[in-house]
Parts: C-alpha cells; sequence; structure tokens
DNA sequence: AATAAAAAAGATATAAAGTATCATTCGGTC
DNA sequence: GACCGAATGATACTTTATATCTTTTTTATT
C-alpha cells in the first residue's frame, strides 16, 4: 500500500480516536495536501481540490477544513508564508510533539519538521525569561538553505 | 527635547549616512509608528496618518514606505501578526545587530525587541545543520506571555 | 423507521493585506 | 531653468481570510 494511503488510513484513526470523522471533503483536502508535497496556499489547494470531478467547494469550506486538519495535527499553517503542509509525521507517530519547529528552504521551498529539543526549549525559555517572558509558541519557523541548494 | 524628537533626528542621520532621505512622507509614518507604541497593521498605520490633515496617502505609499522603513531598520515587519513596529534602538545604536528576536506578548502585544545571543544561533545552527540546513532567518519571533499580563 | 440535535458543508458577501503599473511631482545637478 | 532619478500619487487588482446565514448530512433517541 502506498504511503499516501496509509497516511490516509492513520489519519482516520486519530480522527475517529479524537471523537471525529475524516469526512471525504476532509480526506480529499488533506490528499490533496500530501500530494503536494510542499507548502501549498489555501487557494492553490482549493483549485487542485477543484479540478478533481468533485462539486466545486467555496474558499470558506477550504479555510474550515484547514482549520480542522491542523487542529488534528495532520497539517501545519506556515506563518511566515501563509501556506499549509501535511504533517510529515501522519505515519509515524500516534501524537505529535509538543513543540515543532520548520527549517523551509528559501530556495526550493523543502520542508523539514522537526521536534524542538529540550536544550533548545530550555535556551529560549530562558532568554525570554531575561526579558520577563513566559515562552508559549509551540511553532517556530527558521528559513535557511538546504544541502542540496546549497 | 522628547524621546521621539531625538528618535526622528537620529533616523534622519541613519538615512543621510545610507545616501537616502527621511522624507515628510517617512517622517510622518515613522512618527506616527513610534507614536503607536505597539504594533500596528499598515492599514491601521494608513488610518492614522490620514487623519492628520496632510493630504490622504493611498494604501501603496504606506506599503512602499514601510518597505523603506523596515530596509533602513527604522521598523520591523513582524510576520506572525502581519504589523509593522518601530525599531526599538533607534535611539541607542549606530547600526542594528545582526539578527534579533521579537518576544510578543499574546495579552497584551507588547514587544521586546532583542538581540539573538551567540549561544542561541549557535545551538539552532546546530539543529539546523544536523537536518542539513544553512539557516538564514534574520529575525525570530516567539509569542509569549509578559510578566504583567502573567 | 421517524425525528430531533449536532456537525459539516454550501452559498454569498465582504474585509483585510498586499502588489502591479503608469502618471505626476519633487530635489538636486548641470 | 532643463534634466534626471527618486519619491509619491492614482487606480486597479490579486491574494488571503472571515462573517453569516442556509442547507445537507450524520448520529443518537425514541
Amino acid at each position: 500500500m502506498s504511503n499516501i494511503e496509509t497516511a490516509i488510513l492513520k489519519a482516520e484513526q486519530r480522527c475517529r480516536e479524537q471523537g471525529s470523522r475524516l469526512t471525504p471533503r476532509r480526506r480529499q483536502v488533506l490528499r490533496a495536501l500530501i500530494e503536494a508535497g510542499e507548502p501549498i496556499s489555501a487557494y492553490g489547494l482549493l483549485e487542485v481540490c477543484n479540478t478533481q470531478g468533485l462539486d466545486a467547494m467555496p474558499a470558506m469550506s477550504m479555510y474550515r477544513i484547514l482549520d480542522y486538519l491542523v487542529e488534528q495535527q495532520l497539517a501545519h499553517r506556515l506563518v511566515s508564508s501563509k501556506k499549509y503542509v501535511a504533517c510529515s509525521h501522519i505515519n509515524c507517530c500516534t501524537e505529535h510533539f509538543q513543540r515543532t519547529h520548520f527549517l523551509i528552504c528559501s530556495e526550493c521551498s523543502q520542508v523539514r519538521e522537526v521536534e524542538v529539543s529540550e536544550a533548545l526549549i530550555a535556551s529560549l525559555s530562558g532568554l525570554a525569561g531575561a526579558e520577563g517572558f513566559h515562552l508559549s509558541s509551540r511553532q517556530l519557523e527558521f528559513s535557511g538553505v538546504c544541502n542540496e541548494c546549497h
């Protein structure tokens, strides 16, 4: 079975466990997101979905569904680029990290999704603490250049 | 002399040194940005400026001027909130840090602008390196809660 | 099965953020 | 004062995102 199909099954299971459902529309969006393979905007995804035979979906639905997928941690929203990516750990983890960081290649837009290490959290919290802040960001985004593009 | 006037003078000087000018429009926007005292959107700033007697400015001009101010590091754009803040170091530094991070209070939107420590850069670069990335982000944004709001 | 409540999706309009492009004005230089 | 480049103005438009109301689908309950 292909990775995508496995991912969809896993996702379905996860939704069920959360007491919700991966409906056909949500599945369609998740699949398109996985197939995109790189960050894609809500409207970009809408265009993809709306050329797949089914009835055209309004933008509102896309945003709702993306919100849902993000909530379920099946997808992530990259604030720095206003785009969405499928979670790269749908297949491998039953639950998502507490904090994630994204390394985004500014050349090829490839994304690496990594768990934030304790050490980094400690060092960030320390810095924040020194400024009188209690850190709460659960998602960090860094841009850089990947090896292939370097 | 008030802090704001000093800042404007310093800013003017900095622009001159860079071979450009802090024109009346640019000065108006910078002043409004400083007076706002917290992150403000481009259109929010536009509204402020356009109720100050002078001819109304089109949105395009505001974006151009903000781009200019950001380029001169007299202002910063907060990607996470799509807002702008005056640089908090106009008065105190002749040149800006290489890397800055912003601690943004999610309660009161207060912003602390801090130089990124060598240690943090090292730890981030290490993490990125392990994933085959060369870090290039010059600006990091973290959300948290400030002491007063905590 | 009939039905009520809740969840999801559709439809429509509009707000907010940002950009493209061309025309005009302003500031300094010869 | 004529010229050139930088800055601003004017206009239109694209992209991103949300508000709100309606309809459909799903699930639970009788």
